[in-house]
DNA sequence: CGCAGGCCTG
DNA sequence: CAGGCCTGCG
């Protein structure tokens, strides 16, 4: 258990830049990436096989198949630690940096270019056939006909559109291809860096030992070659992944706003009408009917504003309302809030999902990935370390959830967009957004803001935490980027918490006073008093956690610390509550390693 | 002085 | 919940 690390110094300021940040160690190479390359010839495969395979050519010579097993279990018996911010950090400075002196080739090397040509293989076979791909298995196959099948159905009769003109259905079939290619491309990456964390975990667990063998002995310049160069390999292929993936990303994205630009006789690329809360008309010399298209997206509009579960009303200034449509809320109640999820069996047109994607972004889980080996669904506490795995995580919550209509699902999560409502339509917003999900391809979560999502976490964690220190909360907002601001916004929230918390205590204990209670021991906190309730209620309004029995015992020990005081009268010092302060602030305990899941809500 | 935390207010 | 102000501490 045991998380709280080794607190520094509660009153240290926090300013998120250590130097551990994963995120931001991993940046540059994204930055430097995307557009460093002329992005010409774009068949979605080909252009991730072509960079992959030119680096690892360049890189590498012999290969060996031996590694392109995949064990099923998780990284044997590693300590899922081994990988951290060291190592980030350090793979970082090694990205895309090779040397000649790396190139001393190892079995380990052959390996893994082995396996990587066949992975590459599998990406660039998948996108527009229909899964010859070696590294897709039977699951996502099958999956996939399905979702043809239902999309088939979705068209017979029943009370189809009436096909008026071709070209719409042609562009809806254009719509739908680019669909699937990103459906694709988002399976195929998570596979491949699946299989890529499991190269990382394998060798660095390897060159650990043997890296630790040698700092024994100092600094002994021989022999660094192969563990060195593995790393290298290690860190070009994840730069080379990401920069491929989220330049075919971007591809995708700018074909489909491309073909719903087209689609709208409104060519006015920025501040899209259909978005817009204030300006739902299009301006007079708009077409006096509405064309179907037009009811079509106005009708997915207001579907998709009326599904959004947070329509908050509380003031949330500070709060970024991005459309946080899953509520991925895990146990112990049922799920009172669904995820945002497409049905393909649903009677939804294909421009709402495609609209869907442009308005709230691209990342989006498109479903679970059956093809996940076991051991990553178990999904370690520690997913942060490897950014992927949260993706992996969260398809399982939407999972769990989704039950038996998994299959053929699209489940969007729009958790790791930015904070930026987006205008779709707007192809400059376009690239940031692809930007923005190659960041979050690889660095999930990662974002500037704190979201309604976050506050509610906040308020559970309140439930084992009354004052918990800013490294507590960097390390349980990992998807979060920390500055001062944040910070101090998410201290603020805890502090508003606590003045809530000893609000009601003093109302409480005075309440018993009023009512003749004499003894402290008649003073009691269960989860039917009237006062858990109010406590509930505010931190945990939904009623779907299962508040921890530890939080009644502190609620209490409050309580009567708050009759006792007031009992003698203390309440007549001016800082009375100083002294119940620090008796509760001792009574912290440990967040459970759920929360630290950027994924937890 | 800067920071953390509390109090008050809107 | 957030902003502004105050206090205590190093």
């Amino acid at each position: 258990m045991n998380l709280s690390p080794p607190e520094h110094s509660m009153h240290k300021p926090s300013d998120g830049c250590v130097d551990g940040s994963k995120a931001e160690h991993l940046l540059p190479c994204y930055r430097r990436s995307r557009y460093d390359e002329p992005l010409a010839s774009y068949h979605s495969g080909s252009i991730i096989s072509h960079l992959l395979r030119k680096t690892i050519h360049n890189k590498l010579t012999s290969l060996d198949n031996s590694l392109l097993y995949l064990p099923s279990s998780n990284a044997s018996g590693l300590d899922p630690e081994s990988n951290s911010a060291d190592d980030f950090a350090q793979d970082d400075q090694s990205c895309l940096s090779f040397k000649d002196e790396d190139l001393s080739v190892s079995e380990h090397l052959q390996a893994k270019r082995a396996r990587v040509e066949n992975i590459i293989r599998g990406m660039a076979a998948s996108p527009n056939t229909d899964g010859e791909a070696e590294s897709e298995c039977e699951a996502v196959r099958c999956r996939r006909d399905l979702l043809k099948e239902n999309k088939r159905k979705q068209r017979l009769p029943q009370h189809q559109e009436p096909t008026q003109s071709n070209t719409k259905t042609s562009k809806d079939e254009e719509c739908h291809k680019l669909k699937e290619q990103l459906q694709s491309m988002q399976r195929l990456l998570h596979q491949l860096q699946e299989k890529i964390s499991h190269v990382h975990d394998q060798n660095y667990s390897e060159s650990e030992e043997r890296e630790d063998a040698r700092s024994e002995h100092s600094m002994e310049p021989g022999g660094f070659g192969s563990d060195r160069a593995m790393k290298n390999l290690k860190e070009t292929l994840k730069c080379e992944l990401t920069r491929t993936v989220s330049e075919s990303v971007d591809m995708v994205f700018k074909k489909l706003s491309m073909t719903l630009l087209n689609q709208s006789p409104q060519p006015q690329p920025s501040h899209s009408p259909e978005y817009s809360e204030t300006e739902k008309r299009i301006p007079d010399d708009s077409p006096s009917e509405p064309s179907d298209d037009e009811i079509v997206k106005a009708r997915s509009a207001e579907h998709f504003e009326s599904i959004s579960p947070e329509h908050q009303t509380e003031a949330l200034s500070l709060v970024v309302r991005k459309p946080s449509l899953s509520q991925a809320v895990k146990r112990p109640f049922p799920l009172h809030q669904t995820p945002f999820q497409f049905g393909y069996n649903a009677p939804l047109h294909d421009s709402q999902i495609l609209e869907h994607l442009l308005k709230y972004g691209p990342h989006s889980t498109f479903s679970a990935m059956p093809c996940l080996p076991a051991s990553l669904e178990r999904s370690s506490p520690d997913s942060m370390e490897h950014p992927w795995e949260s993706v992996a995580m969260r398809s399982k919550l939407s999972s769990g959830h989704l039950g038996q209509h998994q299959t053929g699902l699209v489940s969007v999560d729009a958790l790791c967009l930015p904070h930026v409502k987006m205008e779709c339509g707007d192809l400059q917003s376009m690239a940031e957004r692809s930007s923005f999900m190659t960041l979050s391809l690889n660095s999930p979560h990662i974002q500037e803001g704190l979201t309604p999502n976050h506050l509610k976490k906040a308020k559970l964690m309140f439930f084992y935490t009354r004052y918990p220190s800013s490294n507590l909360l960097k390390n349980f907002f990992p998807d979060v980027k920390f500055n001062r601001c944040i910070t101090s916004q998410l201290i603020k929230w805890f502090s508003n918490f606590r003045e809530f918390y000893y609000i009601q205590m003093e109302k409480f204990a005075r309440q018993a006073i009023i009512d003749g209670v004499n003894d402290v021991k008649d003073v009691s906190v269960t989860r039917e008093s009237e006062l858990f309730r109010a406590l509930n209620m505010h931190y945990n309004k939904a009623n779907d956690f299962q508040v921890p029995d530890r939080f009644l015992e502190v609620a209490e020990i409050t309580l009567h610390e708050f009759y006792s005081a007031i009992s003698l009268s203390k309440d007549s010092d001016p800082s009375w509550k100083k002294a119940i302060y620090k008796v509760i602030c001792k009574l912290d305990s440990d967040v459970p390693e759920d929360f630290k899941s950027p994924s937890y809500l």
